[in-house]
DNA sequence: CGTTCCCGCGAACATCCGTTCGGACGGCGC
DNA sequence: GCGCCGTCCGAACGGATGTTCGCGGGAACG
């Protein structure tokens, strides 16, 4: 990436504290006065190399149009996840269709869409317990699922054991017309049951440990 | 919180999607045009009631001058955190300084804030190797760092061992006289060595893993 | 029916604001 | 010197934009 002179960098660094405080980019005499610069065409040239360089956008004839850029001149978004339940609870989590997938969600995790991998209508389950703890899902981490009905062998997911009434998040493997739930954790025994016994839910995708 | 007409959760759904879009707020004639409204006076009633309501701040005589508030509202913002280099490589890791502590990042990972717990000049690694598997931080995972000199016993701190050149991530303890560097992993063992040979680069605060 | 209140309409106004243009200053290479 | 280039200056133009005001329709109420 080009090097900036002093006069875009203090430009940038303005640009930045405004928004953070005010939530809406600075007009252009805006910045012209919080950086000590004589004329608006000063601000407007430095603004251009700015964006030659790749570090804002601009809307051209449009009031305060400056959209700050990230790192690499990418522009990260942020997605809001419904957190849908606790996985472990008593209660079967209701499947989110994709019109109203969302409206029944106690809360939303906001995540970078790194997160969902580019998946779409992906939900969150809080998880309770330690028996993915070998594939490093802790006791109190949020879970990212994208709804599926099928999974391959050997995918974590998400599935509703009927005759339990519950939901659980384990290792899923068919073997010779039985299903088997294998946790990952040394200590506990895999669930054998039958395929009409099992609806999935949804398949991993990552997950974030909360504040601890 | 007052009940709204339908214009206004009109309104105020075009003011999150304009925002989304964009990263700035849209003017008066943007909602106008947006929600289908004749006159430009409306616009102004209906968000001088959401202003009265609490659910957005107005900035008067200025241009795009909105600020979504409340829960929903609520922008999350995102942290560019460089990404200093590889944990437990043969290079020591250049502490950075409050004033110049990103210039020489190979690379910025965007995280939303709540993953640097509200901590400044907080810097990434990533991991290499398997030794705090058990503290649920694998290999390829980034791990996020504050800059501290000091830490207390148990602390998964990155330190600088200056005898190997090298950095590691482990958890550190005080033992009459000398320091346990203590993997969380039990097929590993502790290295013990003397205060003046080990340099405290930083706390572990969090870790994500990256695409699998 | 009259009054009041909420809401919408249209136009006009004053200002805000992005853009443009001519000019100037200084460093650099020829 | 001379030309070129990056940067800055001051002013002006014109469109964008927030604000205001008078007016009207419709619902609720006495």
């Amino acid at each position: 990436m080009t090097t900036l002179s002093p006069r875009q960098q203090q430009i940038l660094e303005f640009l930045r504290a405004f928004i953070e405080e005010h939530d809406y980019p600075p007009s252009i005499r805006d910045i012209q006065e919080g950086c000590g610069i004589s004329s608006t065409s000063v601000v407007d040239y430095n603004l251009r190399k700015l964006e030659e360089k790749g570090y804002i956008r601009r809307d051209r004839e449009i009031s305060r149009g400056i959209e700050l850029l990230g790192a690499r001149g990418r522009r990260t978004r942020i997605v809001e996840v419904p957190l849908l339940g606790t996985i472990a609870a008593g209660q079967p989590i209701p499947v989110p269709s994709s019109d109203r997938w969302a409206a029944d969600a106690e809360d939303y995790v906001p995540v970078t869409e790194e997160m969902v991998r580019g998946r779409t209508n992906v939900f969150a389950l809080k998880v309770r317990g330690k028996s993915m703890i070998e594939d490093l899902i802790d006791d109190g981490d949020i879970v990212f699922l994208e709804p599926v009905r099928h999974a391959d062998d050997g995918d974590r997911v998400a599935v509703w054991l009927k005759d339990r009434g519950e939901v659980t998040l384990k290792r899923i493997y068919r073997e010779n017309g039985r299903i088997r739930l294998q946790p990952a954790n040394s200590a506990m025994e895999p669930i054998y049951t039958t395929p009409d016994n099992v609806e999935i839910q949804g398949r991993f995708i990552s997950s974030i440990r909360p504040s601890e």
